[in-house]
DNA sequence: CTGCATCCAAAAAGATACTG
DNA sequence: CAGTATCTTTTTGGATGCAG
């Protein structure tokens, strides 16, 4: 979400689920709510920072849903919304591709 | 390309894919062979750096097929390896998941 | 025409300490 | 537990000039 007009679907997209994260966070929100702690655990690389920053990002896309229960201590359960899901659905075939081509891809050199 | 090693398919993909051109640069040249003046019309907002850079790089993941013709004035032609249709196909449903949800996403405040 | 090299600015990401 | 605030590092993007 950093583009204000898109040239085409695929560039929205991209945009909407870019960067290192988000893809990510969605699909361990694909089967159940999690709390923030819980995303934490499961996307083990990711600082306290990143993730609550692409939470707000992905709320204000309207992806994610955020339910606060005022308890103590403090429970915040983050699910997705239907137009999360249906994004998670279309990322469904490129997760595939990953799958099939991912170790080709790991043993291009970098440097 | 940044990562060395993924957590899934999905991870590995968004990687490959992600950043703000190589989408659109896979989908500029899903159906024929591009010379690089011709992708630089095609993006109009690309500057040369990133474009040579991104190829590059989509080369070097074998996505990307580059043939040069050893003329004057010089000609290169860009295409897609099998790989990189394949990945075009699997772009193919977040493509259209863009196409619907555009508008709403282009109406998001963004500051 | 196709590209490389350099320098610079801006944005994204990361580490760490602190709070209700 | 679920964040905030601040600072530093890394990555990305862009402008310009030069070259085969």
């Amino acid at each position: 979400m950093k583009k204000r007009t898109y040239s085409c679907g695929l560039d929205a997209a991209v945009d909407v689920v870019g960067g290192k994260w988000k893809a990510l966070i969605l699909w361990a929100l694909h089967d159940e709510p999690r709390r923030f702690g819980e995303l934490r655990r499961m996307l083990s690389d990711i600082s306290e920072k990143m993730l609550i920053q692409q939470l707000r990002e992905m709320e204000t896309c309207g992806l994610v849903h955020r339910e606060v229960y005022h308890q103590v201590p403090p429970k915040v359960e983050y699910s997705l919304t239907e137009l999360g899901q249906s994004l998670n659905t279309a990322l469904l075939p490129l997760g595939e591709w990953g799958d099939k081509h991912m170790e080709t891809i790991e043993a291009i050199p970098r440097d």
